[in-house]
DNA sequence: TAGATTGTTAATCGATTAACAATC
DNA sequence: TAGATTGTTAATCGATTAACAATC
């Protein structure tokens, strides 16, 4: 399966949809489907699956199309699902105890261990069963205990600083939803959820197309 | 300013992060910028700055640069932020309440003025002063307010009936964060937050960079 | 076998980058 | 004026779509 590399932003951003919808199959008990009737569905030209398939191998059968569980399978496979991972959030406020909240994760094999905040109100509490620790304490828990994703929640001015020390501690994925661009090192990796970002980019397409 | 037309989706998803810099120029009393300078720092090419900003007008002068308020000022009102925005906020819940209390979103006149959830516990209850009203009161809500937005922070399974819902109600953008994606007509824009692809983004980086 | 649908190559389309004359 | 930097056209690069032989 060494067909792995160099696969560009674009095809990777569009594995997720394609996890959710096989997911949505499955459960549907849908046994086969055509790159044709899958495109239908997602939105996708057919060509265009089967192009971002075969960029990890041939997981179809001429005239038959494809098997939806082992097609599943092997998109979780890619994206990595078949093992867990551990996470640790930074910053308890409104976003971080919605994403502390949101189980939807758990499905995916992702957990959140270790939460911090600065805040002396906060510490102590619990989020569902995870006790919210002093931020003054991350550096000795990420040193017991291996965490491969942060989670940065907290205001933007802090953003950086929180990301220098999760890294660190040998974190390789950071989870960000502070309002800046992270600099890190090139074996860091950066995912943003840059909610003002989105919110303005909607602002936009509701002008444009009132105009 | 008619060459506000055809702008590609590429472009205008980059329009939020140039104005978010140039806020922070301006807060930093920077007077001018090149676009040399702008790249570097927001991490484009000088090339694709001048190409995205000659899409809506010639706003910068030869030999000098950019006029940091003046840029500033011209990609507010080309997003549509030189007029405010009220918003209907459906699902209370974890991700509901965490967008209810991001105050960030005031400074861009966006303003949450109504929340609805099903949930008889979290009715009459009040997020920054905004009492959360009982989903079955949305429709004659909708009617004597002017919404512009509506913001689905509901399960699932229930998006799409929401999402039908406002736009009944005149809605005409929907910032989505619930994991499915909306059918809606054609003036009708959506805008999606959805966590759980962003997460599984993140972690296909992960096992990327480490294998 | 015949029909369906894949994997893959070639053609097209769009977005980014480079180059440079215009000009402040 | 000379240097700097734009706006814009042309060249390049990459991503999407179309086409079709291979084959289940």
């Amino acid at each position: 399966m060494e067909k792995h590399k160099n696969i560009s932003m674009a095809v990777i951003k569009r594995l997720p949809k394609y996890h959710r919808y096989l997911e949505e199959l499955m459960k549907n008990e849908v046994d086969r489907i055509s790159s044709k009737e899958l495109g239908e569905k997602i939105g996708f030209t057919a060509s265009q699956i089967r192009q971002d398939l075969n960029c990890f191998g041939d997981f179809g059968q001429q005239g038959y199309g494809y098997n939806v569980k082992e097609l599943y399978t092997q998109i979780s496979a890619i994206l990595g699902l078949d093992r867990g991972y551990e996470a640790a959030l930074v910053g308890a406020g409104n976003i971080g105890q919605a994403v502390s909240n949101y189980s939807r994760f758990e499905n995916l094999g992702f957990k959140i261990t270790a939460i911090f905040d600065a805040n002396p109100k906060l510490i102590g509490m619990k989020i569902r069963d995870v006790e919210i620790m002093d931020i003054d304490e991350m550096e000795s828990v990420l040193e017991e205990h291996k965490i491969d994703i942060g989670i940065i929640c907290v205001p933007r001015k802090n953003a950086q600083v929180v990301a220098d020390e999760l890294i660190r501690g040998g974190v390789r994925a950071i989870w960000n939803f502070a309002p800046v661009d992270l600099v890190v090192p090139d074996h860091v990796k950066v995912e943003n959820v840059h909610l003002s970002e989105s919110l303005l980019t909607l602002i936009y397409l509701l002008n444009e197309s009132e105009s």
